[in-house]
DNA sequence: ACCTGTCTGTGATACAGCTCACATTCCAGC
DNA sequence: GCTGGAATGTGAGCTGTATCACAGACAGGT
């Protein structure tokens, strides 16, 4: 009953639970710590616990035909992930690996069930949750999709620096160590490129890199260059039915 | 009550409510139909309603800078969509266009929040629904990721093939009307990109293509060439350490 | 049966990004 | 302090895709 308590606890999502429900989850569920580097899972292993993370980092990526590694998400801490054990899937999809030091408490699926069935307002935090994280998903797919190497760079600063930003004197620090080939897994480009585009855009006045290690210097341009504050919509019919090369 | 009762229920998801949310719902929401092509609802708009689709197909989308198109999701009958209203997120950020016409029950966002609380099965089965089109959009994520033209493709008809196969003698007919340009715009490549590559496929008899029309031949084939099918694991640590350029 | 607009097919050309092959810098751990 | 491995920087090809510019084929409406 120690630090089980206090790990969910701390995870404000848990925070409505009765004493009971609380309880009844410690019991359950089991705490386990992954040093850097480790698996935390792989692919076609069971998927059988939800998994909340307490502290630490879980990079969840799979790997492509031809050997790249593809990053899908990086989890915070507090965050819930393989949560795809909840629907009827029951094997994983991905690797999960550590980045640091982690401790996961791992749930079991019908545990979560049983206390989700008990708890609507949990289960609705929890939709809302996964609803978040296929918002960041789509925001990243539509990055992709027709963006040139560079547009992509910029766009996953604009989402590094909205998740990870800390105000500093000389701009906004990008508060998580990533190297050049993180970032390259993360939009599906070559290291080299992301040095290369790294480059420019230190010239360019936008950001200064150090190792692991890049300070935006004016949010706003990156905002403009990363396309993510939406131009302003003035949309009449006309453009409508011209955009895209769609069928309309 | 005439209709609205009607498309709620034959929505499977509402099928558990009471008679009295039932009632509920069917008050406060409202059915609308919506001709082809016509658009649902667009970015920054107020987004305040859940959708469901009763009849007809829609095509999320947003447009790049250089007015691309880029299709996020295609909604079939009984799906939900626009559900990010549940979120906190207060405005809209793609396209929703009818591809055919379309009727649609939009579900304030306060009611759908109400009945949620009222009921849990409701709510997991909702956080079931949202999981498991996290679950495709990590799948097209990674399809996306380092992957030629070609595999792109082949990983969109694997897709296709899942959702809207159809036996037929000669093979499995994929039963949606999609244009050259339409399977650009999911994989965003060129629509020259797609024809040249369905010319391809269509010569190694993995497919034939006619107007709008796809046939697999050989499922098996297309498996093994979509890379969806995971190799049978046989991971020992060595390869897990060496696999992806990433820091290990 | 027309005929108009969408869908499809195909080439010539340009260029962005990948590959490969290194040199260099940094840091962590002994 | 060294020093080995990881992280970064840089260049010379090569190749896959985008672009652009058409021409033909089909479908649905009048």
């Amino acid at each position: 009953m120690p630090e089980h308590i206090w790990c969910i606890q701390k995870c404000r999502l848990f925070e409505q639970l009765s004493e009971a429900d609380l309880r009844f989850l410690e019991q359950r569920s089991r705490v386990r710590v992954f040093p850097e580097n480790s698996s935390v899972y792989f692919p076609r292993e069971a998927a059988d616990t939800v998994m909340v993370l307490v502290e630490g980092r879980i990079r969840l990526y799979s790997i492509t035909p031809d050997g790249k590694q593809a990053i899908l998400a990086l989890i915070e801490p507090g965050e819930l992930f393989g949560e795809l054990a909840l629907i009827g899937t029951n094997i994983r999809e991905e690797f999960a690996q550590a980045m640091g030091l982690s401790r996961v408490v791992a749930i079991p699926r019908d545990v979560m069930e049983t206390v989700l069935l008990r708890n609507a307002g949990l289960s609705l935090a929890i939709t809302k949750i996964v609803g978040l994280r296929q918002r960041r998903l789509e925001r990243r797919l539509r990055n992709l999709l027709f963006r040139s190497n560079r547009d992509r760079l910029l766009a996953l600063l604009w989402e590094l620096m909205d998740q990870y930003g800390r105000r500093i004197p000389e701009g906004t620090l990008i508060d998580i160590k990533l190297s050049h080939q993180d970032l390259a897994s993360l939009i599906g480009v070559t290291r080299e490129s992301v040095t290369l585009a790294l480059g420019e855009l230190q010239l360019e006045r936008l950001i200064t890199v150090g190792r692991q290690r890049i300070v935006v210097l004016n949010e706003h341009k990156l905002a403009l260059a990363s396309g993510e504050t939406m131009p302003s919509v003035k949309d009449d019919a006309e453009t409508k039915v011209r955009l895209g090369g769609g069928k309309h």
